[in-house]
DNA sequence: ACCTGAACACCGTTCAAGT
DNA sequence: ACCTGAACACCGTTCAAGT
């Protein structure tokens, strides 16, 4: 509030005859950022893409602004109710029924917004003691982690997510095992 | 840190005599807190049963010290090394390989830390203006989300990602469209 | 209607000093 | 070896007041 303030040009206390504190404050930006956001029309395809489309959608305005990521992660409802809305509309379309819309919802908002909090894996300087025993699998794949780009890891963390809920559907359907 | 020396009857800076800074002793709480979570034996069963068994067990502890969560979420190297090596063991068990191995932790890891960052939805307050527009999915299904426990959400999760990562070593088998 | 200033109760951390 | 005290540069916010 403090830096805001300073950046306007304005006394510390200026943001506060607004908002009523900073809570509010980043509900208004959170709000603000997902409103660009596009829903895919209804019939424009099947299910997964119109998902796949969404959450990219949302993403990349993340991309833009990684630092209110952690604002949306902590509150759901927060998460703008078009959006909200247009999302279980979605999954409500793929098959899904009352609770189990929530937990798709809550799992997709997880994983959507949690990305942003996390920093990726930093090679460990090999200098610095314990450089790595024979079974560190972690040393042995090391390679590969820095050919990988954020984008792999969406990509890879939005299939996953949507292969595992056509599982889910498709478990729902012909129940083998017992619920 | 204040609190934490005030609480030890301590002056405030009683604890940068054992640690450089804040970061660093929350880096020890996480490593003891996820010292205590078991590895199963690498033949005990399925990787499926296997990585249920190390995700709950992490979770367990989570669930007894939540706002520890946010530091795991945010450095996954920081994650003790015994258990990412653990884990990332039983995706090669699996059939992981190479790149695909870290973005199928990278996802567990995502998941089981950024739960802890969500609150839930509140059941919006009908007094409140603009209790419900006709189509608002959301508020249609409310009356299911009440029943549901921090536990659904976590299994209906876990299940959805393991099918998920089922998923993505079938298509790796036979892959049918291209990379 | 829009903003300021002083004040309060906090933070993490540096640095020099004490026993 | 283990800790203290004073100080610095920050926070979010309350409250009364100014134009």
């Amino acid at each position: 509030m403090r830096r805001l303030s300073r950046e306007l040009g304005r006394s510390a206390m200026a943001p506060y005859w607004y908002v009523n504190d900073k809570r509010e404050l980043l509900d208004l930006v959170t709000r603000k950022l997902l409103s660009e956001v596009k829903l895919p029309e209804p019939d424009s395809g099947p299910w997964e893409d119109r998902l796949r489309e969404v959450v990219t959608g949302i993403d990349a305005r993340l991309h833009d602004h990684p630092g209110i990521a952690a604002v949306m992660l902590e509150r759901m409802q927060n998460t703008d109710r078009r959006l909200m809305n247009g999302i279980m509309e979605i999954l409500l379309d793929a098959g899904f029924e009352g609770a189990d819309v929530f937990l798709s919802y809550a799992m997709i908002h997880t994983y959507l917004f949690g990305r942003y909090q996390v920093v990726g894996v930093d090679t460990p300087d090999p200098a610095k003691g314990l450089p790595g025993d024979l079974e560190d699998t972690l040393q042995r794949l090391i390679p590969h982690l820095t050919k990988l780009r954020g984008r792999d890891f969406f990509n890879y963390g939005v299939d996953t997510i949507i292969a595992g809920l056509q599982a889910q559907l498709a478990a729902k359907k012909r129940p083998r095992r017992r619920r």
